[in-house]
RNA sequence: UGGGGUGUAGCCAAGCGGUAAGGCAGCGGGUUUUGAUCCCGUCAUGCGAAGGUUCAAAUCCUUCCACCCCAGCCA
C-alpha cells in the first residue's frame, strides 16, 4: 500500500524498538473480530492498522475470529466479514483462526489455575457477585466459595461442563484480590455455563470461556508479538498479563491499546448499527446510510479510499472525533482520479434549438475523463431538442449566475454553445420549455463573433438518452454526534438520508454500465450502479462534487453530501 | 489520592530540550468546455493552566484543571 513520508505512529516506532533490540524476531498481528455483527469503519481502522503493520515490517497477520460467546453470534457474520475483508484487500497468514479452535486447551489451562489454587468455582447468583464485587471506590469482598478445594473446583467445573448445573448457577473465577483498584482484577470470571449451540464447536460445551480468559491466551498460542485493541481494553491488561504469567504458554505476547475511530454525524458502534438494521430505519447491513464496509461498498466507495482515510487519520491514543470530511476528501479523491465521466439530467428541462434542423442528429464524441487517455470516448447524440437541469436555466439572472440565461450564451458540455430566446411556461407558471439556438460552428470552438458563453452544463439528446432512478444519500443523522447527552440517537434520524430522483435523464452509455461501476455524473457527483437491483438501472450517488458556488447561493442550504 | 487513559489551530495529527511538519475544513487568487479537478497563497508569538529548572521548554519537574474509559456470567 501507501509508503509515503509520514512520520511512524507511536506503535511503529515501538515494533521497530522491539525489532532493530532483537525482542521480536518477526511482528506476528492479528486482526480479532467477534462475529456478532457486520465490520464497520471503526474496524477498518483496526484491520489497516494490524495488516498494515504486518505488512510494512514484513510480518504476518492473523484473522481470528473471537467466538466466544454463542448467544450473539453466528456464522453469516464470519462470512461477511470474510468478504469485506477480501474486498479491503487484505491478505490473513494462513488459515482462518477460531478462539473456539482454543477451547480444549483453555479447559486444561482451567484446571492447572485451579490446581495451582489461582481458581475456583463459584456458586454466587449473578447478582450476589455484583454485590460482591465491590464499587469503583470500594473494596469488593471475598466470595464464600473462595477457599473451597482444588478438588471440589475440578469435579464442579467437570461436572458444568458436561451440563449437569443450569445457566448462571456456577462460574469459574480467578482468585486475584477482592480490594484491587482495578475492578478486572476482583476475581475475574473465566467460565459460565451456556447451554448453547456453537457455529464452530455445535453442541459440544456447556462452558464458554470470557473474553479475558480467552484472548491473551489466543494470542500465545499464535505466537502474536503485538496485540492491539482498543483503549476501554487498557484496564484489562493486568488481567491479560497475569495470565500470561500464570499459565503455561508457548510465548508472551503484548498488548497495545490505540483511540477508537470516531466519526461526526456517525455512529459506529455494533449495537446500534444492529439496532438500525433490526427495527428497519435502514434496509440492512449494506445500506449505504451505514457506516459498515457493506454500506461504503454498495454506495460507491472503494477499497482504496477507506484505506487512504485510515492513513490519513493516524493512530494514537488520543479519543478524537474525526469529521466525515476527510473521509469524503478520499473518495471524491479517488473517483476523481479514476472514473469516467457521464451526463445525466436530474430535474429535466427540455430545450428546443429552433435554428437545428429537425431531421438532423449528430453524434460527437466526448473524452472519457478530463486528464486521462486511456479512458474511452464517448459518443453523445446531439439532437434539435435536448434536456438540462432545471437550475441551470433562468429567465434573468446577475452576472454571478453561470448558466442558461435568455439572451445569453451557455456552452452544452461538448457541444454547442447555445443562446437562449424565450420561454414557455405552465398555468402555474412553472418553466417547461425553453428555446434557444445553436451558435453555428461551435463544437471545439468558441463563437466566431467573439462573445464567450457565460458558463457549461450538461445536457441530454431528448432523441436518444436512457431513463433511470437515482438514489440521493444525504447524513443519517441531524446531529454531529448522535446520542449525545440525554438524548436517544434514534430519535436524531435525518427523515432526508434518502430521496429517490425517478426518471433522470443518462447518456446512452450508461445503459450498459455494470453492477457497481462508478461514474463521474459530470456537475452533479459521483454515482455507481446498485449492485442489489440488478434487473433495473439504478444509480446510488457515493458522493456530490465540492460546490462553492452551491455555499455561496444557499447557505441555509442542507449540505448535499 | 478507587483504577486506567488523554489534552498541540474548527477537526485529525507530527514533534522525544535548540525556537510549532503535514492533511481535512475555511479564506484569497490563478488555470479550466465540470462553479469539479489542478496550481499558488493564507490559516498557532504559541502547545489545557500556573509555577519552576535551563543560555534555551510543547518537550524536564511541581501543582492544578478538563475530558474519556471501568462496577456484563458482552467483546
Amino acid at each position: 500500500m501507501s509508503t509515503e513520508e509520514r512520520p511512524l505512529n507511536f506503535l511503529e516506532q515501538i515494533i521497530k524498538k522491539d525489532l532493530e533490540s532483537g525482542a521480536t524476531n518477526k511482528l506476528v498481528t492479528r486482526f480479532p473480530p467477534e462475529p456478532n455483527g457486520f465490520l464497520h469503519i471503526g474496524h477498518a481502522k483496526a484491520i489497516c492498522l494490524n495488516f498494515g503493520l504486518a505488512e510494512t515490517f514484513d510480518g504476518a497477520c492473523h484473522l481470528r475470529f473471537d467466538d466466544t460467546n454463542p448467544e450473539k453470534e453466528e456464522a453469516a457474520y464470519v462470512e461477511a466479514i470474510k468478504k469485506d475483508l477480501v474486498w479491503l484487500g487484505f491478505k490473513w497468514e494462513g488459515d482462518i483462526r477460531y478462539a473456539s479452535n482454543y477451547f480444549d486447551t483453555f479447559y486444561q489451562w482451567a484446571q492447572h489455575l485451579i490446581n495451582e489454587g489461582k481458581a475456583y468455582v463459584c456458586d454466587l447468583s449473578a447478582e450476589q457477585a455484583r454485590e460482591y464485587r465491590g464499587t469503583l471506590k470500594e473494596a469488593g469482598k471475598h466470595s464464600p466459595f473462595r477457599e473451597r478445594s482444588a478438588e471440589e473446583s475440578t469435579d464442579l467445573l467437570e461436572r458444568m461442563k458436561n451440563g449437569e448445573f443450569d445457566e448462571g448457577s456456577k462460574v469459574l473465577r480467578a482468585k486475584i484480590d477482592m480490594s484491587h483498584g482495578n475492578i478486572n482484577m476482583r476475581d475475574p470470571i473465566l467460565y459460565r455455563i451456556r447451554k448453547q449451540n456453537h457455529h464452530q464447536t455445535g453442541d459440544k460445551w456447556c462452558i464458554y470461556p470470557t473474553y479475558d480468559f480467552a484472548h491473551g491466551q489466543e494470542d500465545a498460542i499464535e505466537g502474536i508479538t503485538h496485540s492491539i485493541c482498543t483503549l476501554e481494553f487498557a484496564d484489562h491488561r493486568p488481567l491479560y498479563e497475569w495470565f500470561i504469567e500464570n499459565l503455561p504458554v508457548p510465548s508472551r505476547p503484548r498488548q497495545y491499546e490505540f483511540g477508537r475511530l470516531n466519526l461526526d454525524y456517525t455512529v459506529t458502534s455494533k449495537r446500534k448499527l444492529k439496532q438500525l438494521v433490526d427495527e428497519g430505519v435502514v434496509d440492512g447491513w449494506d445500506d449505504p446510510r451505514i457506516p459498515t464496509i457493506a454500506g461504503y461498498r454498495r454506495r460507491g466507495y472503494t477499497p482504496q479510499s477507506i484505506r487512504k482515510f485510515c492513513e490519513m487519520i493516524g493512530v494514537t491514543k488520543s479519543d478524537g472525533v474525526v469529521e466525515v470530511s476527510m473521509l469524503e476528501h478520499a473518495i471524491r479523491d479517488d473517483l476523481d482520479k479514476n472514473s469516467a465521466r457521464a451526463m445525466c439530467v436530474l430535474h429535466p428541462l427540455k430545450v428546443v434549438l429552433t435554428n437545428y434542423d429537425s431531421d438532423k442528429t449528430e453524434l460527437l464524441s466526448a473524452a472519457g475523463h478530463p486528464n486521462r487517455e486511456d479512458l474511452p470516448t464517448r459518443e453523445l447524440p446531439f439532437g434539435r431538442e435536448v434536456y438540462i437541469d432545471q437550475a441551470d436555466f433562468r429567465e434573468e439572472a446577475n452576472k454571478k449566475y453561470k448558466r442558461l440565461v435568455i439572451g445569453k450564451r451557455v456552452r452544452l458540455r461538448g457541444a454547442y454553445v447555445i443562446e437562449a430566446d424565450s420561454a414557455t411556461k405552465d398555468e402555474q407558471g412553472n418553466i417547461i420549455e425553453v428555446q434557444a439556438r445553436v451558435i453555428p460552428n461551435t463544437v471545439g470552438n468558441n463563437p466566431e463573433d467573439g462573445i464567450k458563453p457565460k458558463g457549461v452544463i450538461h445536457w441530454v439528446a431528448a432523441h436518444q438518452h436512457c431513463k433511470f432512478d437515482v438514489y440521493l444519500y444525504d447524513r443519517l443523522f441531524t446531529e454531529a454526534q448522535p446520542g449525545s447527552g440525554d438524548t436517544d440517537f434514534m430519535q436524531q434520524i435525518n427523515p432526508e438520508s434518502l430521496s429517490i430522483q425517478k426518471d433522470c435523464m443518462g447518456e446512452p452509455g450508461l445503459a450498459n454500465a455494470e453492477l457497481g461501476q462508478s461514474f463521474q455524473f459530470e456537475r452533479e457527483g459521483y454515482f455507481c450502479r446498485d449492485t442489489q437491483q440488478s434487473d433495473a438501472l439504478i444509480f446510488n450517488r457515493t458522493i456530490s462534487l465540492k460546490d462553492s458556488w452551491g455555499k455561496q447561493a444557499a447557505p441555509a442550504a442542507p449540505k448535499k453530501t
